[in-house]
DNA sequence: ATTGATAAAGGACAGATGTCTCGGAGGGAA
DNA sequence: TTCCCTCCGAGACATCTGTCCTTTATCAAT
């Protein structure tokens, strides 16, 4: 079992008696783990992959909120302010999760104040940072949206420099923009020689140009 | 003492030992209660009243995050995410509220498993709703916002329909935008009969057409 | 190869919003 | 009263961004 990989990234360890109720799921890129008007049904805690947390509008509109690596977790907004979900949390790395059930929290984890404060610290993160990406929202324009996302899905451990094309559609939905506008926006770009159009790929040539125009927003 | 209103409204009660510890704190409109850049001194809990939330941005601007009521908290983001308090809260209403030192929430009511579900309730309660409101304020063009900032500081206790022009600077960065673009919209208005200026007030002559535009968004 | 359907890029235009600036009103001091 | 300072509202302009639509490219079926 996965405990000391839970241990090691969460810091708490379960009783052994918990650990039967206990779950492993795994999501393949692009599968949703929660999905928004579901009932909640557990914790989620996230073990390994990277997740992207959004929203649907009353609009069609889809917004990114966030990307996620552990430790996250997802279900406590639900539970705790006893609502549906809102948000759709969808795999873009294969994600492995540990599954606590709603009932294994009510009975036993609930009074557990050591658990609790692994809630607490989450909770309070998540806030913090949705704080933070509110204002930032608020005041930054598109293009610094563009190369924040940009350096937000670059991470560190992906040695490719290119990011697939024919998902600009969802690029602009997901940082609250139109396809038309990052296009302009691209070209621009690709004029300034920072990017690269090359078929179905933006290959970016100029990244600390990129990082320049993010001014240090990033989506999570 | 206050337990009983504190009771009623957090359903939580202290045991006695504790009660020495805790405080009532006052504070008058346009006082800050807790500033940003400080370091959280403990949990505070409003009892009557009401305050709002903004934070200081890089270039100097301010930006609402919420208007607050009882049942809300103070100070558990910061302590839970370990880190300086980043949003003042201040005062618009005379504001009551029971403080919490934080070694004797460190000391005794970490480990209380019913405080912690308080504690819990209520993050997950303004996460839940700064999520909102994030959405919100990407989607939501200025004239909607101001709307909703008439609307959400229009409380129905207070029974005067105007509002103090001299802060118009202030609502201006409150809401993301230029006084500029505040003067273009409320001319709009004016034109249109909604609003009507006299001397240093804005005087709302139609609340339907204003509470329409606001499409029911709302800064709490 | 031809035709038709679908998608992508970009032109054209309008509306939203920020910056700069000026003119006028009000208030305080001489 | 007159002069000066400050602040407010608004005009002018530029830029950002969304919508609509046309052109071009791609791909599949005939």
């Amino acid at each position: 079992m996965n405990q000391n990989q839970f241990q090691s990234i969460y810091h708490y360890t379960f009783t052994n008696d918990l650990i039967s109720s206990l779950s492993i799921k795994n999501f393949q890129p692009h599968e949703f783990i929660i999905k928004a008007g579901d009932k909640i049904e557990g914790i989620y805690f996230l073990l390994s992959g990277r997740y992207m947390v959004s929203s649907l509008e009353v609009t069609g509109k889809e917004l990114l909120l966030r990307f996620c690596q552990q430790p996250s977790i997802m279900g406590d907004v639900e539970i705790f302010a006893d609502c549906l979900i809102e948000s759709n949390c969808i795999a873009v790395e294969p994600c492995e999760i540990l599954f606590v059930p709603l009932e294994v929290y009510e009975t036993h984890l609930k009074y557990d104040s050591e658990f609790n404060q692994l809630l607490l610290k989450e909770l309070a993160y998540k806030l913090r940072t949705c704080t933070i990406s509110s204002r930032v929202n608020a005041l930054s324009p598109v293009n610094v949206r563009l190369a924040a996302y940009l350096c937000t899905i670059h991470s560190p451990s992906q040695l490719n420099k290119y990011i697939k094309t024919n998902s600009l559609d969802d690029v602009a939905s997901l940082i609250g923009t139109t396809k038309r506008h990052l296009n302009r926006i691209l070209k621009d770009w690709t004029e300034s020689g920072i990017i690269e159009r090359v078929e179905e790929e933006i290959h970016i040539l100029n990244w600390d140009s990129i990082k320049e125009i993010s001014e240090n927003v990033r989506f999570e």
